[in-house]
Formats: C-alpha cells, sequence, structure tokens
RNA sequence: GGGCAAGUAGCCAAGUGGCCAACGGCAACAGACUGUAAAUCUGUCCUCUUCGGAGUUCGGUGGUUCGAAUCCAUCCUUGCCCA
C-alpha cells in the first residue's frame, strides 16, 4: 500500500493519465500494468488511422484526444497512418468483406490524414514531441517471407481464430478472406516495430481494437520477450441508440470542406442532455471542477443549454479553430437568434456573411418571371423532386424568408428577394439555405 | 445425395387469385409542444406528378389467367432435418 501511495504522489506531479481517462469515461479495457508503466516514466504510444476515405471524421476525435492527453500528461504520442493497412482492409467490428481501395485512393487518402492529425499534436516539444509515421514505410520494405517469418510464425491460427471479430465474421452466413484475416497480424507487426524502432510500449485505440492490439503486445511477447501495453476507450453511443456521428445530411467530418465549422457547431449544439453530459467530459479538455459547475448550471435552468454550448464551442475551437469558431457562432447567432425578427431586419453582410450554410445561386429572369416555390425549391436542389418538395410544404416544413409556406401554389415575385438579391430558405428547423438571385 | 421450410419496400414482418403500392412495428424526415433537448401526440415514408393520376415493385426467368406477391414450371439463395 504504501509502496503504491509513493507512485502516485509522482504520478500526481505528471497528471496521473489513466486516472484523468478514466473519470472521463474514456477507458473501457486497460492491460494489467499499464497504469504503473505510465507513472513509471515517459512511455511512448500510439494509435493507428486507417485512411478510408480522404478526411477523419468526428469517430476519430476520440483516438485523437487520447494522443493530446497522453502528450499533455508528458508522453509522447505517436501518430501512425495506416498507409499497408489501408491496402488490406481492418476487419474488426465489419460485418462483410470490404471492397478494397486502390493504391492511389489510399496514397491520396494518407496524405490527407497525415495533414489533418499534425493539427492536433505537437511535434516542436522539447521534451516529448510527437511523431507522426506511415506503416506503409516500413511493409513495403518486408517480403512475404520475412514476414512469415518473422511475424506468422509466432502466433498461431488457433490464437488468432480465438479473436472475437475473427469468430464473427466465421460463422455461417458470413466469411472472412485470407486477406482481412492477416491483417491482424499486420497491425500486431506494426506495434512490434515501433516498439524496437521508437521504444513504443504502449497501444491505444477504440475497443473494437482491443483484439488487434493484444495481438501486438503478444508479438512483442513471444518474439523479444519484450512487454507492450495497451487501453481501449468505448465506442461512443448515442443515448438514443442511435448511430454516433451521423446527422440527416450524413457523417460529421473533420474537414471542413466536407462538413463546415458551422455544420459541425450544430452538431454538438444539437446534443441531447444525456449525450451532452456524457461528451463533455471525452470531448473536452475542461477540467473535472469546470464540468462539475457547467453540470450544475445546467440543472438549474436546463433550457439555457450550457452543456451543449459549452461543449460545441470546445470542439469546435479544438478542431476549427478560433476562426471557424467565430464563424460558426456568427452564423448560428443570425439564424437562430432572434427567430421572430423578420428576415428582411438581416443586412446585405448579416446574409453574405454566414459561412457554412448551403448557397445556391439562381437566375434571376426566372424570378422575374415569376415561378412556382416548388420549382424554385427543386432547380435548386434544396429538394430531389417537386413531389418531395411539395409533401414538405404541406407538412408545413418549409419557410423562405422566415414566413411559413402554406400554399403549395404560391410563386416567387421579385419583390420578396432581400435586397433584391436574396432569398432565405428553411426546411424544417435547422436546415437553411441562402439563394442567391443574379 | 434425400426430406422439409422459407425468400415481400432501409430493416423486422403480415398478406396466400381481383378490395394490394401491399396490415403492423422499427429506423428516417417533418409538424405541434419545448430548450435548435428528451419524452409524447400528429403527418410523410417505392419513383415521378400539371395532385386528377402515371410508372416500376413482392429472389430470377418463363407460363396459366380477363386479372398473380398470391397458382404452375424451372433456376438461384438461405435455414432446418436425414445421410
Amino acid at each position: 500500500m504504501n509502496h503504491r501511495r509513493i507512485k502516485l504522489k509522482t504520478s500526481d506531479l505528471q497528471m496521473n493519465l489513466i486516472e484523468e481517462l478514466r473519470w472521463r469515461g474514456m477507458i473501457q479495457d486497460i492491460m494489467p500494468g499499464t497504469e504503473e508503466q505510465l507513472n513509471k516514466e515517459m512511455t511512448t504510444a500510439y494509435i493507428g488511422f486507417d485512411p478510408t476515405a480522404d478526411s477523419l471524421h468526428i469517430g476519430s476525435l476520440v483516438p485523437i484526444l487520447l494522443l493530446v492527453h497522453l502528450q499533455k500528461a508528458g508522453h509522447k504520442p505517436i501518430a501512425l497512418v495506416g498507409g499497408a493497412t489501408g491496402l488490406i482492409g481492418d476487419p474488426s467490428g465489419k460485418k462483410e468483406e470490404r471492397q478494397l481501395l486502390t493504391e492511389e485512393e489510399v496514397d491520396r487518402n494518407v496524405d490527407c490524414i497525415r495533414k489533418q492529425l499534425s493539427r492536433f499534436l505537437d511535434f516542436n516539444s522539447e521534451k516529448n514531441p510527437a511523431i507522426l509515421v506511415n506503416n506503409a514505410d516500413w511493409f513495403k520494405g518486408i517480403s512475404t517471407i520475412a514476414f512469415l517469418r518473422d511475424a506468422g510464425k509466432y502466433l498461431t491460427v488457433s490464437y488468432l481464430l480465438s479473436k472475437g471479430f475473427i469468430k464473427d465474421r466465421m460463422t455461417d452466413d458470413q466469411e472472412i478472406s485470407f486477406t482481412e484475416f492477416n491483417y491482424i497480424l499486420m497491425q500486431a507487426y506494426d506495434f512490434m516495430w515501433l516498439y524496437q524502432q521508437y521504444d513504443c510500449k504502449l497501444q491505444m485505440g477504440g475497443s473494437d481494437q482491443w483484439g488487434n492490439i493484444t495481438a501486438g503486445t503478444e508479438l512483442i511477447r513471444k518474439k523479444l520477450r519484450g512487454k507492450g501495453f495497451a487501453f481501449t476507450c468505448p465506442l461512443i453511443t448515442k443515448a438514443d441508440g442511435g448511430k454516433f456521428g451521423k446527422t440527416e445530411s450524413g457523417n460529421v467530418w473533420l474537414d471542413p470542406k466536407r462538413t463546415s465549422p458551422y455544420q459541425f457547431y450544430q452538431f454538438w449544439l444539437n446534443a441531447s442532455d444525456e449525450d451532452a453530459e456524457k461528451w463533455i467530459r471525452i470531448f473536452t479538455f475542461l477540467s473535472k471542477d469546470a464540468i462539475q459547475m457547467l453540470m450544475h448550471e445546467h440543472k438549474m435552468d436546463a433550457s439555457a443549454r450550457v452543456l451543449q454550448k459549452t461543449l460545441a464551442q470546445e470542439v469546435t475551437r479544438f478542431v476549427h479553430g478560433e476562426d471557424g469558431l467565430s464563424e460558426a457562432m456568427t452564423t448560428t447567432e443570425k439564424l437562430f437568434s432572434n427567430q421572430n425578427a423578420p428576415a428582411e431586419s438581416l443586412s446585405v453582410e448579416d446574409l453574405e456573411g454566414m459561412e457554412g450554410i448551403m448557397k445556391v445561386d439562381f437566375a434571376k429572369d426566372k424570378i422575374t418571371a415569376g415561378i412556382e416555390v416548388v420549382s424554385l425549391l427543386t432547380e435548386t436542389n434544396i429538394f430531389p423532386s417537386k413531389g418531395e418538395a411539395r409533401k414538405m410544404i404541406q407538412g408545413g416544413g418549409v419557410s423562405i424568408n422566415r414566413k411559413k409556406i402554406d400554399n403549395v401554389q404560391m410563386s416567387i415575385s421579385h419583390s420578396m428577394l432581400l435586397h433584391n438579391e436574396y432569398l432565405l430558405v428553411q426546411k424544417g428547423k435547422k436546415y437553411f439555405y441562402l439563394i442567391r438571385v443574379s
């Protein structure tokens, strides 16, 4: 007991990482000895990111945050981009065999993801600078024979078969190709390689990675007689059981070209109370005290939505920076505060300054000639067909210039244009479009 | 190889010659209520539409019939049982 207490004390100086992550609800599985290792010395740790798309989405935010927490706690983070493993495809958690990506696609994705990742970590720290690696760099140079001898020899088939996700894929109605079956070996090899090159002793990841990660520690143990450590964080869920990170318009991406800072901000702002309480601990760096205060404040007056607002601000700032955040908040302010104010009160600057909402151009003569709402909404691609536009209008789901459209046959005239140039279309409560007529 | 059962919209699941674009549930979207929340209630939910309709669906292909998701043949797929 005494022994332990002394250790805790030293760790307090460097902010015991595991305890920190525990109260934030970011630890699912942890290998025995991991906490002790982190308290003992500056430890190098890595997380892998799959180049399955040319941008990370908010699902990847959690692993990124793990690396940032790690670095803040004085350890050394390695972000690995899977340029090699991306060509194979991780079967974990996947119900079906994946479509292979081409080399060009993977290369492109790797580039994009490297750029994104590099924004979140500190590469210039004197003590513990982050490192960014691509496993294609070492896999390129390995022959099949070397790989089979170095990695394959140490892990038995029955060991691999016992992995949950492989078992799942070997049931009656599914199958797994030899290619995907090998993925786990590659990831294990990554860990071993980093262990040797960078003295990287710890691998982290989402809980779906546990099997892949422990295969790595197993390989390190068997081949190098070394000791690797691991912990994973739970997969993020929504209280209502829906998929995290999805909106009506699809995935929420970190790339501002795919998901504008405004849309990003809105995603977090719309979190339910229950989710916001969980997420604010996971996705922000606010201290325990600060969060408890916010929770208290939220209980006093839930309608102020302090939790959601803080969450949205913190995460948007983290991902899109101060500029992205103020852009998002400005647009939000214009669209949502003062809902009762007539749209006419919005200035040209207000309208033009709404960064992040969908903007469409439309020909002026068509308006001058008079056009039905339904046609306008279809031709601007706000709705895919007249039928849908009509249905939504009939259901009371469309407003133009903040006035609900109640007549399907209504036609748009020149006099409706704000500043002779704009129409502000609202689909549902939360989706805005700015039509610029010229 | 032999026997039995089943394949219906994003998913689950009714329907067993016309009343079927197909009951119901989930998911999704919208409205009301709220707090740009949750819960609840209401509407929409194959596609297009001048809202009158029009077109394409019920594993695939052929057939019977005035008419088929529904009957027949055949093929494919899946599950269960026997070998």
